[in-house]
DNA sequence: TTGAAAGCGCTAACAA
DNA sequence: TTGTTAGCGCTTTCAA
């Protein structure tokens, strides 16, 4: 079928072992047979068989990247940064979507392992973590990324959730806004709970009293966002200054805002956790919490490639980075 | 070190290649003994190894996606009905970003033949398909989605472009529209020709001349969209309507507008191709060309799986899907 | 219905 | 510096 080592081997009247040395770079083997091996590997137009190599060493240099969601331009930016910083090191990652539910991100996690990856990333789709532990058993290295979940520890990359809402919170009062309303995610998830202890804390800092009634909680897409701004500004007393805790809702509330006349300049103000590339073409936040999404995939992927080689320092090892505040103009 | 087939086939007493067929759910098996198998495979924990069946084999169920940008909306989309499809039948998918490079894309492959996947699915970074050649070579599969590419012939998963940019272009002139600007993709691209050509055709079937001083094209890209929006807005006589031929020259162009406080309901109206999430959130442009991404991907999926199937019928085969046309309210 | 054994393509220990 | 050879974990042919 197709061509393999021992048939360059036989081109070029060498053993195996000597072609697979070449393959390998191995130092001890004379330029001669070396430049004679190469040319039949030319000739032949032999590609190596990473199967079997991976057989042989235990290595597929293959990591599995598991999200939420593959069409989210949040986690495909980690997703980005991930990719990029493994192949430098002869990586490729298997992308898996977990569609949001712990079923499928269990069933991606078995088929990971039959995979032999050496290593995963996973984006928890739930707050549970149960479900990690095989990865332990199965001694294969593995980073979450941007929440925790409850049952399982292990190396983390996060962003400081917490500071990142405060000081966007901290602005807007120091702008001279006291009542704040708030869109919250999913408080499961550890994300979605910082931001909003985040919030508290400035509103504490800064003593003003939480109002309830202007305080909601979804779960970070654009439905649940319009959803709950339509419900904020139907109260009697709606605020006049909103928070939200990611881009999907806040794309959301601004759709109900845009669609029921309210001046997103002057009526109704907004800020929000996330800075996409979109965000500022649509300028209808004053404020926006940037997470480092790339950075943070490139540190999973460090983290990651670290343990893979090896390096068990520190375990386990979260990172927390910061974000950046985002005005607009 | 991990639990082998061996290790089960001794536990419970029979021989491997028995464990062996009642894993891949081989008929001629007692009941009995398949009982007795999964138990041992339950006890001792026992997970197939995959790269060992794959050198076996020689199919390791797993596909390879390349595409120009990873955290791109558009692609990502199409990832998702792949990753969708693909999951049904068994595969994983690894995706690989070519970085709108030809160097970059021919690494990728080469690192994916190594990988030995089954088939590839291909978003061409650039016109150029020579590079592809060696996966006839190599015997894989092959799938091109969203543009053809030259010196290359294989399957394809394409809209048809150009009567998606035509209806919409046909839509503004019923609407009165008689001078429409233009903002184009690279023209080198298959998919950005097409547009343009459907544009062309539309006005020739309107009787409508040409105007070139109001025909611009970029390259796809949100600061391309911008540019060229600012070119046409300050000549003499700028149009009052353009159409601009992908989501993210559009939003870039909407941004140059917003900044330039142009009234995006009055004094230029702007119709796109592409229809995404967000794209009806900021009503700003009137009409928009729908591309049914997920279907996309879930169509190259299906034809990579035939064509991996050995199904060689009708090769080459190009599926051009239709777009709609999306009116705002 | 089950078992014995060969072998997929590669690497690496050992020998020369 | 190079060759011989065992064996990674599995599937599958052939025999029983």
């Amino acid at each position: 079928m197709s061509v393999t080592i021992k048939d360059v081997a036989k081109h070029c009247k060498v053993s195996s072992a000597t072609v697979s040395r070449v393959l390998n770079n191995d130092p001890r083997i004379s330029e001669k047979t070396r430049i004679k091996v190469m040319k039949s590997v030319k000739e032949l137009n032999y590609r190596i068989n990473g199967v079997a190599r991976s057989l042989k060493t235990n290595r597929t240099n293959t990591v599995g990247f598991i999200c939420p969601e593959i069409s989210n331009i949040f986690f495909m930016s980690i997703a980005k940064g991930v990719e990029d910083e493994l192949k430098k090191s002869g990586y490729s990652v298997i992308i898996c979507n977990s569609n949001e539910n712990k079923e499928d991100e269990k069933e991606r996690i078995k088929l990971l392992c039959e995979k032999c990856v050496d290593g995963i990333i996973i984006i928890p789709s739930t707050n549970e973590g149960k479900h990690f532990k095989c990865l332990n058993d199965a001694n294969i290295p593995t980073v979450l990324v941007d929440r925790l979940v409850e049952d399982f520890q292990s190396d983390a990359v996060l962003v400081d959730n917490i500071n990142g809402s405060y000081s966007a919170v901290e602005y807007l009062i120091n702008k001279g806004f006291k009542r704040i309303g708030f869109i919250g995610g999913n408080i499961m998830l550890t994300s979605a709970r910082e931001r909003y202890e985040g919030y508290l804390r400035a509103l504490k800092d800064y003593c003003i009293p939480l109002d309830e009634s202007i305080v909601k909680f979804g779960d970070f897409h654009v439905e649940s966002g319009y959803a709950i701004m339509k419900d904020l500004m139907q109260q009697d007393n709606p605020p006049h200054f909103v928070f939200i805790s990611n881009y999907y809702m806040h794309a959301g509330a601004t759709k109900y805002l845009i669609e029921n006349k309210y001046n997103l300049k002057s009526n109704v103000l907004v800020a929000s956790f996330d800075d996409m590339e979109l965000s500022s073409i649509f300028g209808f936040s004053i404020l926006r919490v940037r997470q480092p999404m790339t950075e943070i995939g490139i540190k999973a992927a460090q983290l990651l490639l670290n343990r893979i080689d090896g390096n068990n320092a520190n375990y386990p090892q979260i990172i927390r980075l910061k974000t950046e505040l985002i005005t607009e103009r």
